[in-house]
DNA sequence: GCCGTAAGCTTACGGCGTAAGATCACATAC
DNA sequence: GTATGTGATCTTACGCCGTAAGCTTACGGC
């Protein structure tokens, strides 16, 4: 018989096809029997590489979190921002990992040093720790705030001519004429300008902040 | 034999008592059997008043979006300020509304009437379409957005001594010292501060925001 | 050859949402 | 009274889920 031996599982082979999985078919279609199936195996035999889901769903976290780059601490606000965007746009890249960051007993290393990373770089912007305690705030839900809202705003459109007509019947222009306006807005410049959103508010939040800092001075 | 009559089922009843489970236990402990079971009831009973569990989400989701003010349409920018507030106070009262909020094919009407209420309101204050469009992301995301965002950072301290000891065992001065100062900032002074938050980061948008309009007018 | 160990597989349990059909309570018609 | 119809309720069952427990297999060192 043919010797078709299968290359062996591991911890990384795993976590990437775990990966590609919640990426293309979204996070609540990764289930450990889905997963053995796709690599060849039984589900049961994952078990002998990770220790349970959740620490499946930490491994891949883990993975879009070293994506991100946290902001050189010495790097004042255009380091937040640049952070801020690389950080969006992985969490952009990988709409389910927003919703995993904010699972409770989730809290990884990278996302605590990216913490750590974020307050160290407003404290050496010149903010006082007063003021930190705040920014960091704003800067922190802005991130995965927004990211969390878009991830729900870029729902699986699927058919344009369908989504279409559901916008049609559900909103039309007489009963709500500026979400009409807005929808139509949407549709006809396509994700270019959703893409600027994140950035746009984020400037008004970072305009506002320097502001602050600027008074406090 | 004594008739124990139990009240009979309704829509109304199992609706209150689903919104009570997922206040109490979380939206993931909120299944049709355990809320049979609360009601005295069979699961499959729930199904005579409620198309099924997603209808039955989506009813709960209606009561919480009932406790949402949309802005009056001439009210300008306090109303929006005033009717962002309430809205997320009410997603605070009921954390899991929100997540709720952001699945895909649970568009609620009421969720369409703040939309359109929201838009109206921004063109009312005087705002470009061009601007609203953006605005318009920027509020809703940050009222959606960071109410995601805070649900799970206010995930079941459970016991304040865990609490603490996991607290100083993670996140040591030493490895993390910003990061270490931002949880005694927390602990100092308890919730009242996170509170504010929103509104913090509210106002430094509805500033940006003002002056964006100012300059273009 | 023997044996320990790790990797993989099988079976099973208790949970989930819900389809299909049986049963029961009760109002109305005769 | 009895018969009939109609809804509410319950029972059973199916196919998913995560994973505990135990079994089989492959392989490296002696």
């Amino acid at each position: 018989m043919a010797t078709t031996k299968r290359k062996p599982l591991s911890r990384d082979r795993i976590l990437a096809a775990a990966l590609a999985v919640a990426d293309e078919q979204g996070i609540e279609a990764l289930s450990m029997r889905k997963l053995g199936q796709t690599l060849g195996f039984e589900a049961m035999s994952l078990y002998n590489h990770v220790a349970s889901k959740d620490d499946l769903l930490d491994g891949i976290l883990d993975l879009v979190l070293a994506e991100m780059d946290p902001p050189a601490p010495d790097g004042g606000l255009p380091a937040i921002r640049r952070s801020a965007v690389a950080a969006h746009e992985a969490l952009r890249r990988h709409p389910w990992a927003a919703q995993l960051l904010m699972l409770p007993g989730h809290v990884r290393p990278a996302r605590l040093a990216y913490m750590e990373a974020l307050l160290a770089c407003l404290r050496g912007a010149g903010f006082s720790a007063d003021v930190t305690y705040h920014a960091y705030h704003v800067v922190d839900a802005h991130i995965v705030g927004f990211s969390l809202w878009q991830a729900s705003h870029s729902a699986a459109p699927a058919n344009v001519e369908d989504m279409r007509e559901w916008f049609e019947r559900m909103i039309p222009a007489e009963t709500f004429p500026n979400l009409h306006e807005h929808g139509l807005q949407h549709m006809h410049d396509g994700p270019h300008r959703e893409l600027s959103a994140f950035e746009f508010a984020l400037d008004l939040l970072l305009e506002s902040l320097a502001k602050l800092r600027a008074k406090t001075r």
